[in-house]
DNA sequence: AATGGAATAT
DNA sequence: AATATTCCAT
């Protein structure tokens, strides 16, 4: 094995390369539709129509080089332990209409975004706590009204399984969710983590907000996050047992939140999110991509 | 058309 | 079990 024959082994790989067709579109191949999702990656070959390239322009996830641009931080020097923003951005939030015919990865519900949940729907009671609201209350980018929809009818069961625990008590209240726990195992998941606001546990009572909504509006709309990413953090931190694996963060450019009438915008955007994108090890499931946002500032 | 909500599906 | 999708009624 010196250098007895060089020209030899050179011409012989050469002839065994294969030829273009036989080749894969390696584009298409190497790229799982939810990682190509998550990073918001079309398929330009995938196309029925793949002739003109008019590849989107915009703010690309230059994921793994994040960068950000400094972003309007407000005057908070003081407790910026962790201000990382982001947002989630799958494949359509981004602020990147197109790109959205994509699957996007499966939402995890952290507590913490959880949390931010049930704030919002606290902070609207439930006449107003409709999924869209929901959503724009939360200000989590990413966050779909179908994600906000499928946890709030979720929650509502827990709420009413809730109620019918400590229904006719008398003041207990609070203790329903450590209650359900201890009578329920099954009960003790997420829901658990968070306290529920206790008109919540009241079908009868109405609702009423310990604040007033804003109704006329300001010059200052104010926006949720501005973009402060980095890849540093307290992950893998939840009391569930997940585990989070950092692995990009986006940049968020906060949706326009429209005027609605006085219903919304009781308090200020919360914290900004992280997005992350949780790799299963092929195991347990058929290795599907897990997206996971969570607050970095909100409990 | 755009939601919300329950029923299903994965 | 947790989320997503679908279906249906506003």
């Amino acid at each position: 094995m010196r250098e007895s024959e060089e020209g030899s082994w050179f011409s012989k790989w050469e002839e065994e390369l294969p030829s273009p067709d036989e080749l894969m579109p390696l584009t298409q191949t190497l790229i799982t539709p939810d990682l190509a999702a998550a990073f918001d990656i079309r398929n330009p070959l995938k196309s029925t129509n793949h002739s003109s390239l008019s590849p989107p322009p915009p703010p690309l996830n230059s994921a793994v080089s994040n960068h950000l641009q400094p972003p309007v931080l407000s005057p908070h020097p003081a407790s910026a332990e962790f201000s990382d923003s982001g947002e989630l951005g799958g494949a359509g939030g981004t602020g990147d209409e197109p790109a959205r015919t994509l699957k996007r990865p499966r939402l995890v519900w952290t507590p913490q975004l959880h949390k931010r949940f049930v704030d919002a729907v606290a902070h609207l009671g439930i006449k107003n706590a409709v999924p869209k609201t929901i959503m724009q209350l939360m200000s989590v980018d990413g966050l779909t009204r179908e994600n906000v929809a499928s946890h709030l009818q979720k929650y509502r069961l827990y709420l009413k399984r809730m109620q019918g625990l400590s229904g006719g008590g008398g003041g207990a209240g609070i203790g329903a969710a450590a209650a359900a726990a201890v009578s329920d195992p099954a009960t003790e998941h997420l829901f658990a983590s968070s306290p529920v606001p206790p008109h919540f546990l009241r079908p009868n009572s109405d609702h009423f907000l310990p604040f007033v909504p804003v109704p006329t509006h300001h010059h200052h709309q104010q926006m949720a996050s501005a973009a402060y990413h980095r890849p540093v953090a307290h992950f893998g931190s939840a009391p569930n047992g997940q585990f989070e694996n950092p692995f990009l963060s986006r940049q968020a450019a906060q949706q326009q939140v429209q005027r609605m009438g006085p219903q919304l915008h009781g308090h200020g955007p919360l914290q900004p999110y992280v997005e992350t994108l949780e790799t299963p090890a092929n195991n347990g499931n058929g290795g599907r991509k897990i997206l996971t946002l969570f607050p970095t500032g909100g409990d």
